[in-house]
DNA sequence: CTGAAAGCGCTTACAG
DNA sequence: CTGAAAGCGCTTACAG
């Protein structure tokens, strides 16, 4: 245990494995074949043989090396899923509903991250068919319809997040206008008239049609655009923070802000709580995805839900049914507001 | 786009690779073993056929089919990684500071959840050696010792979260117990006497260390250590939220509660919240991880912080270190509490 | 029912 | 420098 190399094999390359297909048919005294055969259970086989083999099987432990199965069956049981980033806490939920469904049908997921760039996209996607997965979910991204669809002619794909359709491509959408809407009518029923918002980052499709939900809901009442009331955040907590701050700095008055997330919110919260605004005592807060923790914060988040878990769950059965060569029957998940403690009237 | 089948395979079976080695190597007149020198830079070929070869890779955007190269080569330059949950924050940054430096070095993680089950954990690990991993990165678990040795005769192993050696095996221990004496010590330091303690599940083994970790603190100020003022959670907001009603149900008298871990603390936010108590002017609350959110709840967090990121960066360089033969020289990030605002004197 | 053979797509000694 | 051949570990027509 001291100045010993790692038992087994050195230099890193991986022992070759010890018990193949090989080892099990000698030893259960019949051909390779055989034993495949009672393993996939692909043709039926004497009782005698079988028990032989099952007992071979039992003693080592033996399981089949997966490289070799996709290789010979052309396919992996693995669906490559992209998401922005591991990390996020907006698709974690997403990747558990697809981890979980996968894992039923016996699929594993390979989860990258592209981080919000279309490079990282790009090579996680060739990444993907490289590594020849069956096919891939896709969590929203930057990249452009006509890349998708050139990688959908390799791999059958399902995008969640936009609308996009093609042979080999399936898309679950998220109806983000009429989420922003749903949140922001919310405030304008309680009474609110100067409802701020706080964007992402300027080019994101999502973003933009969140905007657009958030203009639709104040037109419908009557209640003239104010550009000055939208400030550009990132997505992320600093951002919601620096644009509420850049907003009180200006001297604009609102007495609600809606969000393009929960985690500008959160930063919103924050920035708040340091100028010594109560939420919702001197400003009504809205979010939007409903994150795990906004429950948590105080006070408790109002915000618009779209359940990211079954999302999950229904891109990795839209995959499914891809590969079994069905049509996948799947729909978004619907959208909701959940209304908590951080609005009320101004 | 009606009722036909999507294009190219039917029934899920991918399509075999349409370029393959020999496609190209054809094409450029060269015989594969040829085309594979020169994408893996294993030879020096003459120029003339490298320019011919490299215009054909570039024409079909060709790349090696991988599990053929991972036969072959007898590994898959993949790291399969465990941790409890796929969607828990307190594992995201981890798993995002593997990929990263897995990344860089050209492999991939293939990331599944145990979630904070044997059976489930077992399953993954034998899921992670049938693919032919060349290595395992384990956050924590609930695996014995003995098990993990018995894994680690099949692939390196780098644990995290424990201490644990043998052959092919790495940990990067977490001192849980100082942690929590840390966090415990600062209570003290600013006056709190009556101290309680939400703990995670009875049995978790990091639960009991930080458990110890407050107990040491008592000790050292000879404060009595009080039973009463432990309430089990389950390392979850829901737990941390009920166990600290029970407490004030049952009419214990405390100024501060450290919390084994941030979730719970954000548990505990809220019920405090709903007891119009405040953080920390009736009660100071400290954690343990520092989740990226605790720095945006409010009031701030004070937790005690191992980055999380940083033990994941380190676990993938360890990992990386064993295969190249080498002994890791890594050792776990430091553990230290960074002082917020939910903590004052009582 | 069962085995020998070919093949999946790559890599790498082994010979020129 | 380059090619033919064998092999990685499996599966599956193809013949009995």
């Amino acid at each position: 245990m001291r100045s010993k190399r790692p038992s087994g094999s050195s230099r890193g390359s991986r022992s070759r494995r010890a018990v193949t297909l090989r080892v099990i048919a000698d030893e259960a005294g019949v051909s390779p074949s055989t034993v495949s055969r009672i393993i996939n259970g692909t043709a039926r086989v004497s009782d005698q043989l079988k028990v032989a083999v099952q007992a071979a099987i039992a003693r080592h432990d033996f399981r089949p090396d997966a490289a070799a199965r996709g290789l010979a069956l052309g396919r992996t049981l693995t669906i490559g899923v992209l998401s922005q980033a591991i990390d996020s806490p907006f698709y974690a939920e997403g990747l558990r509903g697809v981890e979980t469904r996968l894992l039923q049908a016996g699929y594993a997921a390979l989860f990258m991250s592209g981080n919000w760039n279309r490079s990282d996209e790009d090579r996680c996607l060739r990444e993907f068919i490289d590594r020849g997965v069956d096919g891939i979910i896709m969590f929203s991204g930057c990249l452009s319809d006509s890349a998708i669809r050139r990688y959908a002619q390799r791999v059958p794909i399902v995008v969640n997040g936009r609308s996009l359709r093609g042979p080999r491509i399936f898309s679950l959408p998220v109806n983000d206008r009429e989420g922003a809407r749903l949140a922001v009518r919310h405030l304008i029923a309680s009474g609110h008239r100067r409802i701020a918002f706080v964007a992402g980052a300027e080019s994101h499709p999502d973003g933009l049609e969140r905007l657009a939900g958030y203009r639709a809901a104040l037109a419908d009442a009557a209640i003239e655009f104010d550009a000055n009331l939208v400030a550009e955040g990132n997505w992320h907590e600093d951002g919601g923070f620096r644009a509420v701050n850049r907003l009180l700095d200006e001297g604009q008055r609102f007495t609600a802000v809606f969000c393009v997330n929960d985690q500008s919110a959160h930063g919103v919260y924050l920035a708040l709580f340091r100028r010594g605004l109560k939420i919702p005592g001197d400003v009504s807060v809205v979010g939007f995805d409903d994150l795990p923790s906004s429950s948590y914060i105080l006070p408790p988040l109002t915000s618009v839900r779209q359940s990211v878990l079954e999302l999950g769950e229904r891109s990795a059965e839209a995959i499914l049914a891809i590969l079994a060569g069905r049509r996948p029957r799947v729909a978004p998940p619907d959208i909701e507001l959940i209304v908590r403690e951080s609005t009320r009237p101004p």
